[in-house]
DNA sequence: TATGAAACCTGTACCAACTACAGGTTCAAG
DNA sequence: CTTGAACCTGTAGTTGGTACAGGTTTCATA
């Protein structure tokens, strides 16, 4: 027989919050789980498989709508590698431009931060720098 | 005599969208300018070198709290570089955090694609490893 | 079977740091 | 005096959740 639980084993199991699933799953992201006569939630493996999915995704930094994207493919059944490499790769690129840019801001502030001598010295080169 | 405008000018001459300066003074980073008898904000240099000294703060990845930070110290005219310095070192390490973890994700999303040749193949291995 | 705590429910508001309107008023040039 | 650009206020939306409040259901124990 096929395990069934609560939102809260299903929150232990997939390592994320009870808020982040009924919040995912108002983003239509998760399907509408059965319900208890009370109206409680009630989930079994296939959940549990896809709100994995989901976290492992959004852990590699893809948004949520590229979840979507990578979710209608998986849900197709007839996606290719290609299809789903290409939205890795975007999302690659997106991760070096984050790279660079940081890179380049970390070069500032250490050459800020170099300059600047410490001390009880009023008149401060980074306040200085800051002001343009 | 100092010359005074309006908040187009000196959202032209500071870089930065008129709603950002609204936004910045009703978060009181900012102080209120005068108005004329029908309302329109006047400004003048000292709000400019103000406003670039938030902007150029932001573009170094501060946040409008540290922002906020900043400007208490140049405000209280005696602020120490010390007090600074260290401001900007604990950015920088907030900086690198990031720079780590964004190195990370770029290392794995690499992997995955490299194990994925593309093509038609419907069963791709980034998939598989998305699924845990 | 009763009971009380733990788990769950919905709905709303909040975070950062803006951005984007809508719908109205003022300013300045001609 | 007209007209159109610039400006005003106030509100809502963005992303990806988190944090309640205030109520209901479930389930293990007495």
């Amino acid at each position: 027989m096929a395990a069934r639980f609560g939102i809260g084993a299903l929150s232990e199991r997939a390592g994320c919050h009870i808020e982040t699933i009924r919040y995912y799953e108002r983003e239509t992201l998760l399907p509408d789980p059965p319900r208890t006569e009370g109206g409680h939630r009630v989930y079994s493996e296939v959940h549990l498989k896809r709100l994995t999915f989901i976290r492992r995704s959004r852990e590699l930094g893809f948004t949520l709508e590229e979840v979507r994207g990578l979710l209608r493919m998986v849900d197709g059944e007839h996606y290719t590698c290609d299809e789903v490499k290409s939205l890795t790769l975007d999302h690659l690129d997106d991760v070096r431009g984050k790279l660079a840019d940081l890179k380049k801001l970390e070069k500032v502030l250490k050459q800020l931060a170099d300059r600047c001598s410490g001390g009880e010295t009023p008149d401060c080169p980074i306040v200085e720098a800051l002001f343009e």
